[in-house]
DNA sequence: GTATGGATCTTCT
DNA sequence: GAAGATCCATACA
């Protein structure tokens, strides 16, 4: 895994990192869930421009784009397209791997379900924050390695959980058969 | 099981 | 001053 693998079509690299693994000091978990978002589309941060938020996402590809949610949540994104195009991909639950009682003690729950299966629940579960944001994801300390086994994940594209603008387009992307989504079932 | 509302903060108008 | 790529507690069936 290099840059070059995020200097691309932004839902090419969201369904690619579908098996991947998210790894922050001792915790890790595979990706089960993505969503693309690109400049082109209402939904995205980019779609305003380049602001002073916006710039880790019209930066280089490979970078974490970490904000706060709704007052309270960080979300973990991977920069993506080629710098000076505003997209990303949105890390949405993840199934637990390494780390787990720290996880269970961060989260405050038991139930390996509960806890990395939603984009603000796999941050605390990780415990990444804003100050990630702008990480180098090859390089740490926040990093996404590919598979260590690789097979073949069927993966199911369907539309965008939570948001309001440009909900038709199908750019969220799982792990088929995952018990660790978000959500059970695509709407 | 589904439905509703509150918490809390960054950004932009 | 309002909106938002969320989560959780509570209420009710």
């Amino acid at each position: 895994m290099n840059h070059d693998f995020y200097a691309r079509d932004v839902r090419a690299v969201a369904r690619e990192l579908i098996g991947a693994v998210v790894r922050h000091g001792e915790c890790a978990g595979m990706i089960v869930e993505t969503e693309a978002y690109h400049e082109s589309e209402p939904a995205c941060h980019a779609f305003v421009g380049l602001t002073a938020r916006t710039r880790t996402l019209f930066g280089p590809p490979g970078y974490a784009y970490v904000y706060r949610s709704y007052g309270i949540h960080a979300l973990l994104n991977a920069v993506s397209e080629p710098a000076g195009v505003g997209a990303a991909v949105l890390i949405r639950a993840l199934e637990p791997l390494d780390g787990i009682e720290l996880m269970r003690s961060r989260r405050g729950v038991d139930q390996l379900g509960e806890l990395c299966s939603g984009p603000g629940k796999l941050t605390q579960a990780l415990g990444i924050e804003l100050e990630h944001n702008g990480c180098d994801l090859l390089a740490g300390p926040v990093t996404i390695e590919p598979p260590s086994s690789w097979v073949p994940a069927p993966v199911v594209a369907s539309e965008r959980i939570g948001i309001t603008r440009a909900v038709e387009l199908k750019w969220r992307f799982t792990l088929a058969g995952s018990r660790y989504v978000s959500r059970p079932r695509p709407r």
